[in-house]
Parts: C-alpha cells; structure tokens; sequence
DNA sequence: TAGATTGTTAATCGATTAACAATC
DNA sequence: TAGATTGTTAATCGATTAACAATC
C-alpha cells in the first residue's frame, strides 16, 4: 500500500496520536488499544484504526497496539526520526518567549538561527542566540539546508518578512502574527494564535439561547 | 431565523474572519467582499457566505459587506461585545510569556489573576501580577465570575489543575501544556501546541514519494 | 477455547461547492 | 440600465462511523 493519498485532516491528527503515546510511554503503559488512545483524546476508536490504515498495520488482533512501536513507526511517518533546524525571524518579546522554548528540541525541532532587523538587538545575548540582521537570512538558509521558519514579528510586517522566507526558499512556516499570510501553494503554512481559540470558545459562553458546545 | 443550531466548523471560522476584517478597517479599506475575504483568508467565497448566512444578512448584493459593521456583528455573535477576564494558572517560563502577550487585552480578553503552587513566586514581582496560591482559585472564580482559564503548567500538573478548574466552575480552558485534557461536556477546551503544527507541516517536507499538500 | 481488538468495507452523515435568482 | 455580488438551494464531495470477518 503507497501513499493512496492521505487526506490532510488524518495527518493533521497524527501528532495528537504520538503525543499521547509518548505520555502512555513515559508513565510505562507498554500497550494500547484504539478505545484507550481513543477515550484520551476524545475521538472515536474506529477513526484511529482507519486512521493508522493509511500507513499499515501497526496493531495485533486481541491486544492493541505496543506503546513503544507505534510511536516510533508515527515518529517515521511524521519525518520525525531526525531532527529539524528552524530559523526565528523575530527577537522582540514573542520572539524571545519562543527561543525559551523547551518543547521544540524535546520533540524534533530546534532553532538555528535568529533574526531580527533590530540594530540594537544584534549581539549575543538572547537565550544564547546571536541575533543577525534579516539580509542574511537567504545565505544563511541556503548553507544550512534550513526548510522551517517561525515568524515572531509584528502583524505589519509579517507578510513582507513571509514573502522573503518564501524567497529563500523556506518550504514551512510557523506564523505567531496574528494575520493570514499569503504563501505559493508549495509552502506550507501553520498558525498560532491563542485568541482565535478564546474567541471560539467564548461563542459557547455567550447567552443560553445559545447552541450547546459539539460533543 | 434563530439558532438552527450552528456547525462548530463554522464558528471556529469566525474569529479568523474577524482577524481580517480588523486589519482591513486598520487599513482604511471600508468595503469588501466574500471573493476579496476568501482570497486572503485562502477559502472559498461560497463557504464565507454561507457561513455568515447562519446567522443573518450581513452584506448588500452588487457591493458587498460594510467592512466595521461586519466586524462588529461579527463581535456580537462570538461575544465580543464585552471583554472577558481569565485566570492563568502557571507562572513559569511559559506562564510568564503568557502574561506579556499584549495580544489578550486589544481582542477581548485579559489576564485578571495569577495562579502558581510555588511558594518561591508568591508576590508581586512578575509581569505586575500578584502570584497567588491555587487554594484560592475557588474563592476568586466565585466573587469575579470568571468562566476561562489559562493552563502553562507542566504537563504533569495539567489535569489535576484543569479537574480543579473543572470544579471551581470554570467554563472554558485554554491549553498551553502539550497534552490531551480531560473534561466534561460542557467545559471547552482548546490547546496551543506549537510543536504539533510544525509535525504536521514536516510531513509534507519529507520525501518525493509523499503526498503533495493540501489546497 | 472464549474474549478481545484489529483492519477494512459499506453506510451514514455532514460539510463544501456550484450555481443562480434576487437585487443593489 | 449593465455589472456585480449577495443569500440560498440543491448537488457534490469527503470524512466519520458502524459493523464485522479475521485473528491473536
């Protein structure tokens, strides 16, 4: 079985999977089944087996899954089984609140390089970074091979600073700006933005006419 | 037309479209239109329209939508039209940065009070926040009414938090530690896991044999 | 063996899109 | 008026679920 296209929503979800899995590993659960991973994350058993089916057979009839195996073989999947460099365009408060990071390098990325068009930042001291100047970035992405950038810089200069990274050749980028940016389709784009979340929720806060939350 | 009961796909969507028709009224642009909104926002036309459709008739045929007032109706159906006190619960690295994002107050939230089991953060030092002890969460939700929380614990401390949480009444939970909660039905919960966004775009970064991205 | 759980197919359910009459 | 865009319905598309044979 190829890769019969896998649709982007069960992708999407395999993170959700191996993040549970390291838990289930770390508190020495060597095993699992669908309805145990199932019931932990609030889906539903049969689309975490049809799920797994797209990339193979990871289960044994009767038992479940072995803990241990199936977060390595997701880890595989994923492109995981290495660890990713990023750049970090960026240095003001967002940017130095995301360089202090633990949970990138824990779970396969780190940052490489920071950047920032501050000259008053350029130096050594940010959470051990050597902030550099922008103009650098094209070089600096080509000699390291880097393919993931994270944007920490304000909404207004966002999609100019995206536009360069696609420029360089930047094929993923993790947006911190509260904005959608504009990208060629061949660039991935991810974004976080912890209000859009608020907002959503508070719809189900507001007034008791209101539709009760999705299951 | 009342609430016929609206699909969680499309209000997750809203706030997005608010986001940019914030940034178009910033931006002097005083009049859009379903096709300009789906170009930025990278969707359909259609689905923009029928999504607003859920709850009125917001726009003029042969024109388009009046870029504030679309906004502000769109305030209104999420809940907008006050601002909405949280609690965070950690003040550690991660607890520390959520308390410098200017981002909560401009949108509609903000921060009132500041939880940590360490007894060596109590006081008033951080981010102009008074550190309290979590046996006063109870108390404080009760006087002041608040409905979400902010979770930057370490993963451990999460869910036995968020039960706390759960049982002091709060509403809605905002989730920074990198792990599945746990909740009834009817408290909300979202997550910011940076580090799963950037596992799922990686995906698409691997390989030639791999699926190409989504639209 | 009896009990449990996978992997997979077919049925269901829901979301997105296309298309167009209404109308500014 | 001619051109444009909405709001909405019906058609399409895709994702989720239910169910069960296979099998550990």
């Amino acid at each position: 079985m190829p890769d019969t296209q896998v649709p982007d929503m069960v992708v999407a979800r395999l993170p959700l999977y191996l993040r549970t899995l390291r838990y289930l590993e770390s508190a020495g659960i060597e095993v699992t089944s669908s309805q145990d991973l199932a019931a932990r994350l609030g889906v539903s058993s049969a689309q975490i087996r049809k799920d797994l089916s797209y990339f193979g057979r990871f289960g044994k009839q009767g038992t479940g899954y072995e803990t241990a195996n199936l977060r390595s073989q997701l880890e595989k999947i994923l492109g995981l089984d290495r660890r990713w460099p990023m750049i970090l365009v960026g240095a003001g408060a967002l940017g130095q609140a995301v360089m202090h990071y633990a949970g990138f390098y824990e779970r396969g990325f780190y940052i490489a390089h920071v950047f920032d068009s501050d000259l008053a930042k350029l130096g050594h001291d940010l959470a051990g970074f050597v902030v550099r100047p922008p103009e650098e970035i094209p070089a600096c992405v080509r000699e390291n091979d880097i393919r993931i950038a994270i944007v920490a810089v304000p909404s207004e200069a966002a999609q100019a600073v995206t536009d360069e990274l696609v420029d360089a050749g930047i094929e993923a980028i993790l947006n911190y700006a509260p904005m959608s940016l504009t990208v060629p389709r061949r660039v991935q784009v991810q974004q976080i933005d912890p209000v859009v979340h608020l907002q959503h929720m508070v719809y189900y806060l507001t007034g008791a006419t209101r539709s009760s939350p999705p299951a």
